[in-house]
DNA sequence: TCGTCCTTTGTGAACGCTAACAAGAGGTTC
DNA sequence: GAACCTCTTGTTAGCGTTCACAAAGGACGA
């Protein structure tokens, strides 16, 4: 129904109004000193006309265009999407939107969309990370504030928000010991990866404060239930005496699960379970359900997104990282030893 | 390094090159006539002063913006994230950038994102659903061309692109019978879900094709794992002489698997089993791995992108629903019978 | 030597807003 | 009644591009 005319415009609702371009833009937006009724009058007339300000004019003026880029590097986006929605939840206040760019991990795509983020002038970029070592920092020359999400920036000076693993690993074992548990054993992802690294550290940390050694070597391996079918068959024979596994993911918990069963253990009755991603899919589908640790990515993307609107605003980022705590969400893979 | 001036300008390249800014409008963009040497003294220029043009200040010339809005109901994304990937393939050819906006399936917000992006003058909307009823029309008063994807308009006339349900359900139950399977049951989600029946419509055709009746009735449920297995326990009593299971989900499918592992019977040496989603956590975590029919869901992203594209040079959509074809993964739950 | 045509470059008016400033109306104060 | 407020509203110059058109300069034929 719009009509054949190109659009309405400002200038349109002023001459609807009776009055003139100034006055439509500070009744619209709330700025100057107005009479009420004229306010009014303007209101109803841009009402009347569908009038819908175009938010690219005003940026031309401003400079500011309330809109960010999200860059993710993550292709399934198991952990990019929490962290957009978080992303989304902070920006909201400021109705900022954010343009999605997915870089597939290559660094040609992502220069290509660095480029074209820059030159529809976005006020800022959230650089979400995978779970991995630190990244290089956006290439090119960025002109706007820079916050890394979940995968912190290889540059110290950057702004980084990531998530306390090492904390998580604590939370999930003094879970465990606090449900009677004193034979904990660890299976987790591939050697020399970031954060297997801060879950080992946690895992020891939290036991030796408890007075309590690791059962055997941590096992490290891949993320997959097969590696966690595997590594708990061969757990159980080498280290019977084990009642507790922290698994480095929810897959790899899932496959424990499965592979004590196959070994004639019971969960949680025998062995206590906990993993971590609290990835419902896993987590629930898991029998018994899976304890597990929730990274809480959202938070990320949320604290992300308000350091970046902070940023913008004072036209630089807060350097630093930022840690985020996990949170234990408890199902019955690790309930209390009767 | 940007220096403190607001930013560098096509009239600073102007200055540099000692030309006018119509020439270097015309030299960077390759429009009109202009001799060589002018064209690269102007490139010179503006690569020295790191000149970064403004799409801005272009889009409110040409009334394009080279964005589109891709609005998400499906909060966790499983679904969506595909066709987003697939519509950034389609757009990129086009320069298009995509805001994101999940809706969380709430009115209030999608009617705020719609508005937002209206503001911001998109060229167009992509409206990427759930797998559910076809969906009211986007609601307010939209100017801009908008395709739906995954969930159709419940407006016909509307411009919609849809997975060929039915059709995956032929392939799934094709490929059973080739199996040398004849004695087929079919576990589903939830009675009256659009996506189900066209499951059960295709399941049937395809066994009525082969002379072969369905066994039993078609089981339907939930989507979970949990009801997979317990339709799993229950089927197998009901009917013993079942010889392969189509499942509605690859959780399903999971579900059933364990189920009839449980049971007693092995997959696929007695019961053979197919799933629909292709989600390859699931999938491939099964035991054994699950053969599941892919809804390609990335296809349907760029095709919706590639329809968007197309209704934006010309305006208006081409209404109507499209339907792209699903692809069978083969896996070792459909392995022949030997 | 002039007129014509072609090629190359410059000029200035949009595009749709915002905001600084100007201006007009009416009221107070001395 | 002049000077000075205050409160409203109008005017207009940007914001950074693009594009239609004008203009300038050469080449060329008559």
């Amino acid at each position: 129904m719009a009509g054949k005319r190109s659009r309405v415009g400002i200038v349109d609702v002023a001459r609807r109004a009776g009055v003139s371009v100034g006055t439509v833009s500070k009744a619209l937006n709330g700025r100057g000193q107005l009479r009420a009724e004229t306010r009014d009058r303007v209101r109803v007339a841009a009402q009347e006309l569908g009038f819908v300000p175009s938010a690219v004019a005003a940026s031309l003026h401003s400079g500011r265009t309330y809109t960010v880029g999200l860059i993710m590097t993550d292709h399934h986006g198991r952990f990019s999407l929490p962290i957009l929605h978080g992303a989304e939840d902070a920006l909201g206040w400021d109705e900022t939107l954010a343009f999605v760019c997915d870089t597939r991990d290559d660094p040609i795509r992502e220069r290509h969309y660095v480029r074209s983020l820059a030159r529809r002038r976005v006020d800022g970029i959230i650089v979400a990370g995978r779970r991995t070592e630190p990244r290089p920092p956006l290439a090119g020359e960025v002109t706007v504030p820079v916050v890394y999400a979940f995968a912190r920036s290889a540059e110290p000076a950057d702004c980084s928000v990531v998530v306390d693993e090492e904390g998580g690993a604590v939370l999930a074992v003094r879970h465990l010991l606090r449900t009677g548990r004193r034979r904990i054993a660890h299976v987790t992802g591939p050697h020399g990866h970031a954060s297997v690294r801060a879950r080992v550290d946690g895992t020891v940390r939290a036991l030796r404060e408890a007075g309590v050694e690791l059962v055997g070597e941590p096992w490290y391996g891949g993320w997959s239930e097969v590696w966690g079918r595997f590594a708990a068959a061969a757990l159980v024979r080498e280290h019977p005496e084990v009642d507790a596994i922290f698994c480095g993911s929810d897959a790899i918990g899932r496959g424990v699960a499965d592979g004590l069963r196959d070994s004639g253990r019971r969960v949680p009755e025998d062995i206590a379970l906990v993993g971590v991603d609290n990835w419902l899919p896993t987590a629930e589908g898991c029998r018994p359900s899976l304890t597990s640790v929730d990274l809480d990515l959202q938070r990320v993307g949320r604290t992300a997104g308000a350091l970046l609107l902070e940023a913008i605003q004072r036209g630089r980022t807060e350097p630093g990282t930022h840690t985020v705590p996990c949170r234990l969400v408890v199902r019955a893979s690790s309930a209390p030893r009767q």
